[in-house]
DNA sequence: ATCGAATATTACGAATCCGTATAATCCACT
DNA sequence: AGTGGATTATACGGATTCGTAATATTCGAT
């Protein structure tokens, strides 16, 4: 109707498809994510590392294949990934005293440190992307997502 | 208290950070998408292809730009993903006329015959992922992704 | 003791996305 | 006209993830 019709009416068509907001979403909060990460202390630390830290913090000295089974990745993903987070001192690789096949992933002390900058910055970011929601619909919103991980998990 | 407490509880932290079931969420429904579009006859299609499809679905012609800002990407990821929808048929780059600079972009028979069965993947992966998952929280779940895409947006 | 399975790495190519820098062009203002 | 800042698109290098396949080592079960 306004030399603005079309504009809006695209944005609204592709605004409308799930497969779009979600990868939008993910690409936008990483992106916001990794600004916030260098401003609070943990320069260090890439998004992408952050799964990895988590199961580390949950529980140290777990071997490859499990990190990946727990971050979702392959392990010939996980290699790469490991490589860049003990090149900036966030872990080490220890032989495993029980299997001579694995590597137990440790800690060091700054991998160990940044857990609590690290975990600040990622509520922060949070709660900005949620901004002008409600509690209750990001609960909602975490329980699907949960779902929709288990439902491709399950095609697998 | 069993032998695999410990493992539950570390999935239980990791599936309790809304980060990482995004990033998740996002990576596992690609990976699906994928192998949907191959097995439907769009094998030409990518995931990524699927925003800038969207957008010339609805108004063929445009620019570079214009497509960057409405699929979500920065001018210079265009180039390379243009390049590669264009190698796989999809579309073509034409001299503007009003403009020296810029390039309109126009699809291809093949990229406007792709619609059909793309939206079809798109709408079948979508049914797929959200299984489990009552209509109502779907509405809630798509409000919310469009909310933090508008405050991902909002903070650039 | 042997054989299939599991663990991790490596290598290769590819796709996707970003940041920075660069070239060409447009536009507004003088 | 001309100058200068903004816009458009590309080039290039880097990060991240994938897939596939090959390899080496070791485990575990028969």
């Amino acid at each position: 109707m306004n030399q603005s019709g079309d504009a809006v009416s695209t944005r609204e068509v592709i605004l409308d498809c799930p497969y779009y907001l979600l990868t939008r979403a993910s690409l936008a909060t990483t992106h916001v994510l990794k600004q916030e990460l260098g401003a609070a202390g943990a320069a260090g630390v890439r998004p992408a590392y952050i799964g990895v830290l988590m199961c580390l913090w949950s529980e140290d000295g777990r071997n490859v294949g499990e990190l990946g089974r727990c971050a979702g990745l392959e392990p010939s993903t996980m290699t790469g990934l490991l490589d860049r987070m003990a090149r900036d001192g966030l872990l080490t690789r220890e032989p495993d005293p029980d299997d001579r096949r694995a590597h137990r992933i440790h800690l060091t002390d700054i991998g160990r440190a940044a857990e609590e900058p690290v975990q600040r910055v990622v509520d922060g970011v949070l709660r900005q992307m949620t901004t002008g929601i409600d509690d209750e619909d990001v609960t909602v919103f975490k329980e699907i997502l949960r779902q929709v991980v288990v439902n491709a998990n399950r095609r697998t």
